[in-house]
DNA sequence: ACGATATGAATGAATG
DNA sequence: CATTCATTCATATCGT
């Protein structure tokens, strides 16, 4: 993987403890586990997800929230993020066909569709998920290609009755009417809440 | 604080001479030569230049490798590390009590010899949602130069790792015949945000 | 050699 | 989907 091995910390914690005077959140922001970031990179390599969704992502979200505390949105960001840097990385060194020798254009190689990991019974008593070798139901069930997702962030209802006591799966189960957009040309984008004017003052030099 | 730049040092992959090793470029990461940071500040300062586009990372990128290896997510990084830090320090002493006119606190205010924003970012006004009436009070509260200190006003929640803790996976949700989500456009997201309350607190009501 | 600072690289989050 | 911001890690270089 990267070169930058970044700690993996048992992010257990959700933050809140009760009896606290800490509700110091170690990190805002989600810090995937290895494992995680195996099984997504699975799912976008191996599986073609590339924009999943929100019934994928609920899915993904549920069956990585083994490995450590993730959110649905985490999964989304994830992957926007994959599959944009790689574009993004592309149309830097979308150089010329020029000579070649090492003109590398420069990014890692990270196109594989190698999924290492065989799995053998390690020591470790980690939980060691089939990744494609078994019957995941994450994966792409028709979805393919491209997907344009414009997430709206309106805050209703939606919530999910989750730790109602065993039933963790959230039965966000009220898709029996948006799930019938089929016009593609019907871009959802909806109405973005988005922050009002928050402009930078661009302030640069003076 | 950029002491001084080294004088074209040996950064051709190759010759790694101490080390041993070889075949790896000695260093991990790229080490901008003089010239190429002297074009690069008279890019972003005399000629505003900030974020480039990917074409014009190219370009530069290509015009950069004239005086030493570079590649073009070394021009992005740079533009966005650049920007940031000094965005960064700015933060700090913007509008910091301080007193007399030490107008700029200590750091040295780099190259600044001009500025210009050729690109006025002149981003309309907002799409939608004008039609409320304006009790929109929500302006900033203060911010000068900058309003982005992490609030957050979508979500923020805290874990949903709900009390399930072990059957996971379970339906999460009965789509009536799953959406024929063959429509590369049909993602419209309305799960991000969901505000989960776990706080169950036994007798509640605080 | 070690600590501090500077800076390249990576990535999550958010916006347009 | 493209672009940008913020944070953090990793490493290079310099100071002591």
């Amino acid at each position: 993987m990267e070169p930058q091995q970044q700690n993996q910390p048992p992010n257990e914690d959700g933050g809140s403890g009760k009896g606290g005077f800490l509700c110091r959140p170690s990190s805002t922001r989600w810090t995937p586990t290895t494992d995680q970031i195996r099984i997504l990179k699975d799912l976008y390599y191996n599986n073609g997800v590339r924009s999943p969704s929100a019934e994928q992502i609920q899915r993904i979200s549920a069956r990585l929230r083994q490995y450590g505390k993730i959110e649905g949105k985490n999964v989304f960001y994830w992957f926007q993020n994959h599959k944009a840097r790689e574009r993004q990385k592309k149309r830097f060194n979308t150089d010329v066909p020029m000579q070649r020798g090492a003109g590398n254009g420069g990014w890692k190689p990270e196109e594989s569709i190698h999924n290492k990991y065989p799995m053998a019974n390690i020591t470790s008593g980690f939980p060691a998920s089939s990744s494609s070798s078994g019957v995941i139901s994450v994966g792409q069930m028709g979805n393919y290609g491209y997907g344009s997702v414009t997430m709206e962030k309106s805050f209703r209802d939606c919530s999910i009755s989750a730790g109602g006591g065993g039933g963790v799966g959230g039965s966000i189960g009220h898709n029996c009417g948006w799930v019938g957009a089929n016009d593609p040309y019907s871009s959802s984008y909806t109405f973005l809440d988005k922050r009002l004017s928050m402009e930078e003052n661009s302030g640069g030099g003076d």
